[in-house]
DNA sequence: CGATCCATTGAAGCCACTCAAGCCCGGTGG
DNA sequence: CCACCGGGCTTGAGTGGCTTCAATGGATCG
């Protein structure tokens, strides 16, 4: 990642930035905000599809925040597979898997094209001296990335397919409302449907048919680029 | 959980406690460990076998540690099955889960005789105030856990069942070995084979034939209550 | 010493993978 | 403009690994 070739001037205020909301919450007001984002804070972009932000084992030096667009964190496996280890949206925290040993763990990918922002743990440092009660506000989201993690984990243990990828678009649509803010029912995937295989640890194939079923069973509409979402994933004990 | 039930006296020191550590890399001398463990710090126990520690959905108030014995957590998903979602060995933090909603996403239950170490959230935030290097500390350690539980992700995708196992009885052996802080290829298994499957989201019959695989082609030794590693996981591949 | 849980082994069925082919669509170049 | 190409998506048949069902042996505990 190469701040100097990359950065480009931040025209409008990261609304659902998660760096934001920490400063909201540790009681910055407005001004501070604003100097403390343009002070402390880099916006890298655009990526392209397909392009790498790092790669695992590369030094992890600071917090990221998607501005805009989507990213996925991928790894090999020992037998040369590859797995997508998660998704995520505008102003969702990635890369936390770097914070320990202070370097990456997975390769980060920009699924469309995506902004980041960047926060380097020296800044946050200093930020934090000013600012106590940042620390707490990461401490807590962090906790909220195990706890997704773990749910995350579970749905991967359904037995059926259909029912680990009916768990995943729900758990895409409520991120995406979370941030919209508003009721909606529809999933533009910016992801290709195998890189929801290699999220799911499925093939395409396995994939496609699962979709056919759940659409089959009127769970989901299924288009091209985009995934209407018609029963709730309550439901999900009647898909046979 | 209800400590004046179950309140014993501190015999000895937390030597491998997470908190300790937290402690001495905060620049705390060991007088002030020792009285920041005993004035912040609550040990309870014992926990027999099969006792719930908490149960998922309950109330968050603090940070756990294994003092002694182990820990697994649990969920059940929505069909009925049980899924262990984690193992939690001497020294190690658990209920993580729990901090950002405050509280737990998943039951806590003792595997063997088992005390833990609790540190409420309460004192947690009056002893940072004392210390601040303390809760960059707990950042780090949230950001191992995260880490953790990418890699463990990514195993979880293996394709073959052996491979799963082996890899898990690897992570199990390093954890073991880190706390012990020598060389040893000897699995102690405080967890039954069943627990384990339903870590792996595989059947105790799956298991079982794994591990005879496994036996068989010289990776481990199995017996009933110990695991022997013969091969570095990193011959995984030779694996047929 | 019976009861219970765990572990192991065998036989049959099912789900997802593999291999293969065809379709759709966007991009490229003649 | 159109032919060509390539990647992603879909559908079909056959294989393989894990599950299910069933039965037995062994260990622990009241």
């Amino acid at each position: 990642m190469n701040p100097k070739l990359r950065l480009v001037k931040q025209r409008h205020r990261c609304e659902h930035c998660l760096f934001r909301r920490f400063f909201l919450s540790a009681g910055l007001n407005c001004d501070e905000i604003d100097q403390a984002g343009q002070t402390t804070t880099t916006n890298i972009g655009p990526y392209r599809p397909g392009e790498y932000l790092y790669h695992a084992g590369e030094q992890c030096n600071a917090l990221y925040v998607v501005h805009a667009g989507t990213v996925k964190t991928e790894m090999v496996t020992f037998d040369g597979d590859l797995h997508v280890s998660g998704f995520y949206l505008t102003g969702e925290l990635f890369g936390a898997d770097g914070i320990n040993k202070r370097n990456f763990v997975a390769d980060a990918v920009a699924v469309e094209n995506t902004w980041v922002c960047e926060l380097t743990f020296d800044n946050w440092e200093k930020l934090a001296m000013d600012y106590p009660g940042l620390q707490g506000q990461l401490i807590s989201e962090l906790g909220r990335v195990i706890a997704h993690k773990e749910l995350e984990a579970l749905s991967n243990h359904y037995h059926l397919l259909e029912h680990r990828l009916m768990s995943f678009l729900s758990d895409l649509l409520n991120r995406i409302k979370e941030r919209q803010g508003q009721q909606s029912n529809e999933i533009e995937l910016a992801m290709t449907k195998t890189d929801i295989a290699r999220y799911l640890g499925a093939t395409p194939e396995s994939i496609s048919r699962a979709l056919s079923k759940l659409e089959k069973s009127g769970y989901i509409k299924n288009t091209k680029r985009k995934i209407y979402i018609l029963k709730d994933q309550s439901c999900l004990d009647a898909v046979i």
